[in-house]
DNA sequence: TACCTGAAGTGATGGCGATCACTCAGCCGT
DNA sequence: ACGGCTGAGTGATCGCCATCACTTCAGGTA
């Protein structure tokens, strides 16, 4: 239990699951497997049986739900620390989303079997780990709080814009914010058309609230841009 | 930890409590303060400042978020055993909705420090907890893709009643329901005004889906209704 | 009985955004 | 430099549903 010195000449990553105590997070790192994955891969489907978690260590993953008709819902983008699958794992159902990475990206697995098992050893990984689901629970209570008491497109868009900034420190002083989504992302974030998301964008630059360097947006009038939200 | 004579004779109303194992259902009990509440008693509102969870072992309460601008989105509706908060006493957070009793109803309250009291103790009461939470979270992401993704609010509509149905044995076989909710509320379900709920229904008796008298919903015609769904 | 309040039907209107059908701008690989 | 491809911008159209403004109905009360 008690972390020695051989334990620490492990690569640094284990910094970076939760907010773990070093011998813990030791723990998780040797029942888990890290793989590297390119774009685009697919680490879990909805509706499919579920296999265990997944941490993230580097890079980004998209996690959305999908209709019949094709049509595609973004739940959220999960970054470095942020687990995927937790829900699914502990109730022993179907994942409820897929997640798919948005750039290469280096992911953490770890099986059922050894997260109950961890959870029931440790009971700081317990707690941890529910508190993961419940973060995850307040996050898309107050996504579908959002997304239907606002009925105007243009209120949710600002209302992503408005999240983006807070996001980080540095675009919360800039009000520069880096284009890492394609409009028809960020309809599938907001659930717009993405012809909608280009009308819009080209409306609030017309309004001065936003203006577009390439890939780079500058939030040139936050306060207006706030004022959309609730008009 | 073995369960005694003296420990059964309370009353049985901790066979409500999960599937715990009686003597830990009795842990719970013990801490927890069971009140009765009226119709139309909130016991937490969003945003609040979180206290601690609520279990339900009598009656039926709203679980709902609301806009700004005065609109109400019913999230679920919590019955017997059912638990209130418990994200939020995980996680710390304020609320992040509004609970309100339908009906007369049975409440135990649980303090959050007694709740990780409890969890810390007992594993199982930990893992209980964490897999109601991530009930809740299953549950929320249906909603979210129901909700987004079918944008006739027919389809919405026939999803719910069809979900009514399969919630118990004998609706399923006779296809009666029993009509708790107003058009109102029923709109705030799936995210809709009343007018539109009323003339959705109206829709649907004259095209002989259901049939209705008094409080009482019969859905003649489920095949049908189930073919709006993902039309 | 007449009244009153809250729920439920229903018509008329108007707006927002989905959808279709394009064109246009980059960007890549050969 | 050339097609090919993906993302982005834009116009035209149109249907669904929110909204307003009523009326109708049921249940409870004085």
């Amino acid at each position: 239990m008690a972390t020695n010195v051989v334990d620490r000449l492990h690569k640094d990553l284990d910094k970076t699951i939760g907010n773990l105590p070093p011998a813990i997070a030791e723990a998780v790192e040797q029942a888990a497997l890290t793989t590297t994955y390119p774009t685009g891969a697919v680490l879990f489907a909805e509706a499919q049986i579920q296999r265990g978690v997944f941490i993230v260590r580097r890079g980004r993953v998209k996690l959305s739900v999908c209709g019949s008709d094709g049509k595609t819902l973004i739940l959220r983008m999960v970054e470095l620390g942020g687990m995927l699958g937790v829900a699914s794992a502990i109730s022993g159902r179907p994942y409820e989303a897929t997640a798919e990475t948005q750039e290469p990206s280096e992911i953490s697995f770890l099986r059922q079997n050894d997260l109950l098992r961890l959870m029931r050893q440790h009971g700081e990984i317990a707690l941890w780990v529910t508190q993961q689901v419940s973060r995850d629970y307040s996050w898309t209570c107050r996504e579908i709080r959002d997304l239907m008491l606002s009925d105007s497109a243009s209120e949710k868009l600002a209302r992503l814009l408005v999240g983006w900034l807070d996001n980080n420190a540095e675009s919360r002083q800039t009000g520069h914010l880096k284009m890492a989504l394609t409009h028809e992302e960020i309809g599938q974030m907001i659930g717009t058309s993405r012809e909608t998301v280009s009308r819009l964008f080209a409306g609030f630059k017309k309004q001065n609230l936003i203006q577009q360097n390439g890939a780079t947006l500058v939030i040139s009038n936050r306060v207006a841009l706030e004022s959309l939200i609730t008009a």
